[in-house]
RNA sequence: GCCGCGGUGGCGGAAUUGGUAGACGCGCAGGACUCAAAAUCCUGUAUGGGCAACCAUGUGAGGGUUCGAUUCCCUCCCGCGGCACCA
């Protein structure tokens, strides 16, 4: 390899550093440009080679926008609290605290020999007691405000985790992080009311700018349904036995279809609550509900179309035609959705029909009646649903923050007798344990710390325990981008005037797989905060672009148990950081999978050796004498190139900017270009390649790091190219190719075409019918 | 099942959004340099035919629109991602 690449890392990273170069300045005159990663989970496994796919992305953006002048901020934290570190501590009987430090050590020292230009004077952690103080103040902001509250209901618990997960953490019924099964289990859990601000969440992802995958997957996950609640009388003959089973309300979006509902279908969960009020149900309805509630919300979708119900013997009237319609219970009704029960329409609902065509029901052709005049008429009212729920926010683990309430039998009984800790109390400090096991109680280890359990009440001074529950991880990922703007603030989480000169963020960039959790719950804890007067903007992100994963060289995922995991480290010792730059934005579109491949990332070296040969060889007096004064053919080539450069890092099209610099050197490498043409391409190269372009500078006696460069200008006149080779067609079939000006008449294009042997040959002994010429781009001669 | 995205050489992928398909890189083959190797450089590399110039075919399959289709429309097949009995 042609240079030494741990040297100029080493050399140019020191630079930075004591330059403090990439530091943020906060009261700038500037125009800001805030640009934000997801920030990682420090795990035990270091850095995945995935990592510097988007921060070397992000990077190059925040790089190019310095050059612009922009006072940028491209900050780095770390998202440490969480299952694993909490489970690694376990097995191994360490603190999470100290596997924490040396994860966050190693994450460090990996990231910054890729040289990226973050701002470490303002690195975050979420588990460090003076940021979580500010995430305890923000729940208690949640309470405060009635939108966290403690409620016994059925929350999905994961068998092995021992821990109560929120919906968005179950997939297909199994754990998101451990792929475990998860069943339904009655429990009493901190919630966060986040279905209050469905709508706006909704409504408000118009004015913001995200890849229109990610709209449409918050748009589903929020799942905004409009249509009525309407009651179906039980006659007086029918209720007996019924107990207080007055009526039944469904929740139906087709309220225009109600003549066609032939029957009711509750769920069991419903069903349920109707033998609790004293329904006298047979034993083959009680067994059906039994059974049914029994099994876990995976089963229940498992069995796919295969229709089961029993019927219950009540009896119903439509209230549209007054007509009898029996009351089935089956479990494809949900009973958490809706009021749990349903108008069953086998003429217009898939589903009802299938459940009629299983047992026999009638099916009837009724006509539509108009949606608004159909709710009137039967007394309905219109009614919004959601499938969004509210946000499960406590678990029943040690590694997380400790929730700052404390319970007091005696005062507050409105609240359910939970009362805040004083702010001047904050943090309420997570206190050292000696096991982090979790009990099958479902209680955290923390309630096994009596002497931090007991406290006082704040507000009667009598005795009071302690909230042992902890913050989901997504708690302090919520607003860590707040913190960054004023990270070492000890008065307030982040100053008012900061905020409203760094907020929104003008580019975050992450994985597909936070869009419904980490990306949804942060817009709300924002929307939030903006509503209680403490951040200035509505929506936190102004745009949003997510990367592809990195996949292993035969096309899977890596992972440790296949041993196909490339250690970054590695790279960066063997082909050095900017050949894993270069490489990891060449391989691939930005917002695909692609694999990894050795041989492309040597092939990227290649090229760094070829830049690295060309500047060391570079001399001016070498230069022709036509092209001293920076015009002629290569003039073009540089000025064409780097201006397709910097488009295609506004488009996040990074594999064809990486590509356009190799056809550029392939053009230029037996052409010296001159010092001005020089400096440009290497202002350019910069964002991708910061070590070398820094290093070639120097070595042409430029002064000054490259990073205090603005970027170049593209001469306009030197963009438009004087001729070009265009494309001449015989009946649609590329024939030949002649050399014009791009904006020459249709005259000159047809003679210097005609002028062509191959041309000629498909012309003989036929009639020209018709030209097509198109400046610039084609010429199609059509004949017969 | 529904929604979204995609299918291009041996491989990763380009294609100014309707205008010479295969840029750039990898791999492979041949050559130069070398005692030799590595590195580097040069040449070639979609497929079929031909020594060659060249000819034909070609972007998952079939059809259509057009002077011209990888790009637009219709039908179908396959892959990936999301949602999944949400009434």
């Amino acid at each position: 390899m042609a240079y030494n690449h741990q040297e100029i890392e080493k050399k140019w990273q020191d630079r930075w550093e004591t330059s403090g170069i990439f530091h943020a300045k906060d009261g700038s005159e500037k125009q800001k440009f805030y640009c934000l990663i997801e920030f990682p989970y420090p795990s035990g496994a270091g850095l995945h080679i995935g990592h510097p796919r988007s921060y070397t992305a992000l990077d190059v953006v925040s790089r190019k926008r310095r050059h612009q002048g922009y006072n940028v901020l491209y900050p780095i934290g770390w998202d440490a609290f969480g299952l694993p570190t909490e489970n690694y501590a376990i097995k191994t009987g360490r603190k999470p605290q100290d596997i924490t430090r040396e994860n966050t050590d190693t994450f460090r020292r990996q990231l910054k020999s890729l040289g990226l230009s973050f701002d470490w004077s303002r690195e975050v952690n979420t588990i460090d007691p003076a940021y979580y103080k500010w995430t305890q103040w923000m729940f208690l902001e949640f309470f405060k405000a009635g939108l966290a509250y403690k409620t016994k209901q059925p929350i999905n618990w994961c068998l092995s985790c021992k821990i109560g997960l929120a919906n968005e953490e179950v997939i297909n019924g199994k754990c998101e992080r451990c792929g475990g099964n998860t069943e339904k289990r009655d429990k009493e859990q901190w919630m966060i009311a986040i279905t209050k601000y469905a709508d706006r969440l909704l409504e408000d992802l118009e004015t913001v700018d995200y890849l229109e995958k990610i709209k449409t997957q918050q748009r589903n996950w929020i799942g905004k349904s409009e249509g009525a609640e309407i009651k179906f009388p039980i006659p007086l003959l029918s209720k007996e036995g019924l107990g207080e089973v007055a009526d039944i309300e469904v929740f139906t979006t087709r309220p225009d279809t109600i003549f066609g509902a032939t029957f009711l279908v509750v769920s069991p969960e419903v069903a349920q609550k109707w033998i609790e009020v004293g329904w006298d149900a047979s034993e083959s309805v009680r067994e059906y509900i039994a059974v049914s509630l029994k099994r876990e919300e995976m089963d229940r979708t498992a069995e796919g179309k295969e229709k089961t119900g029993v019927d219950t013997g009540v009896v119903a009237i439509n209230p549209a035609n007054g007509k009898e319609i029996p009351v089935w219970i089956a479990d494809y009704v949900l009973g958490g959705y809706g009021t749990g029960a349903i108008m069953a329409v086998p003429q217009h609902d898939e589903r009802d029909r299938a459940f009629a065509e299983s047992f026999d029901l009638p099916i009837v052709d009724e006509p539509l009646v108009p949606f608004d005049e159909a709710v009137a008429k039967v007394g309905g009212r219109k009614k919004t649903n959601y499938k969004l729920r509210d946000w499960v926010f406590s678990r029943q683990r040690y590694w997380g923050e400790p929730i700052p309430l404390v319970h007091c039998d005696v005062c507050s009984p409105e609240t359910g007798g939970w009362i805040s800790v004083p702010d001047d109390q904050l943090p309420v400090v997570l206190p050292e344990v000696d096991k982090y096991e979790p009990t099958d109680t479902g209680e955290s280890p923390l309630a096994a710390i009596t002497d931090w359990v007991n406290t006082t009440c704040p507000i009667c001074g009598g005795p009071a325990r302690r909230e042992t529950d902890t913050m989901p991880n997504w708690a302090g990922s919520s607003w860590y981008f707040l913190r960054y703007i004023d990270a070492h603030n000890d008065k307030e989480f982040a100053s008012q005037d900061k905020l409203s000169y760094w907020m929104p963020i003008d580019l975050y960039n992450g994985g597909m797989e936070h869009t419904t959790l980490h990306l949804l719950y942060s817009r709300f804890w924002n929307k939030f905060l903006f509503d209680r007067g403490h951040v200035p903007t509505s929506e936190p992100y102004a745009r949003r672009h997510s990367h592809g994963l990195v996949l292993a060289q035969d096309g899977t995922k890596m992972s440790k148990s296949k041993g196909n995991v490339v250690n970054p480290d590695e790279i960066v010792r063997d082909y050095g950081a900017d050949s894993l730059r270069m490489y990891i934005l060449f391989m691939g579109p930005f917002e695909e999978p692609v694999p990894w491949s050795l041989n492309g990332l040597i092939g990227v070296r290649r090229f760094l050796d070829k830049v690295e040969r060309y500047v060391s060889a570079w001399d001016e007096s070498k230069i022709p004498l036509l092209s001293k004064e920076g015009l002629g053919e290569v003039a073009g080539i540089v000025e064409r190139s780097l201006k397709k450069i910097s488009d295609d890092i506004e488009s996040f099209k990074f594999n064809t900017a990486v590509s356009t610099f190799m056809s550029l050197f392939n053009e230029i490498v037996d052409n010296v270009v001159t010092r001005e043409q020089l400096k440009k391409i290497l202002v350019v190269l910069g964002p991708f390649a910061p070590h070398l372009a820094n290093e070639c500078w120097e070595k042409i006696g430029e002064n000054g790091l490259v990073e205090e460069q603005t970027w170049p200008v593209f001469d306009a006149r030197l963009l438009v190219q004087e001729e070009i080779e265009m494309g001449v067609q015989v009946n649609g079939k590329a024939r030949a190719t002649i050399q014009i000006s791009p904006t020459a008449d249709e005259t000159t294009a047809k003679q210097l075409a005609l002028a062509q042997e191959k041309v000629q040959k498909h012309l003989d002994g036929k009639e020209i019918v018709n030209v097509v010429y198109v400046p610039g781009r084609i010429l199609n001669i059509v004949v017969k």
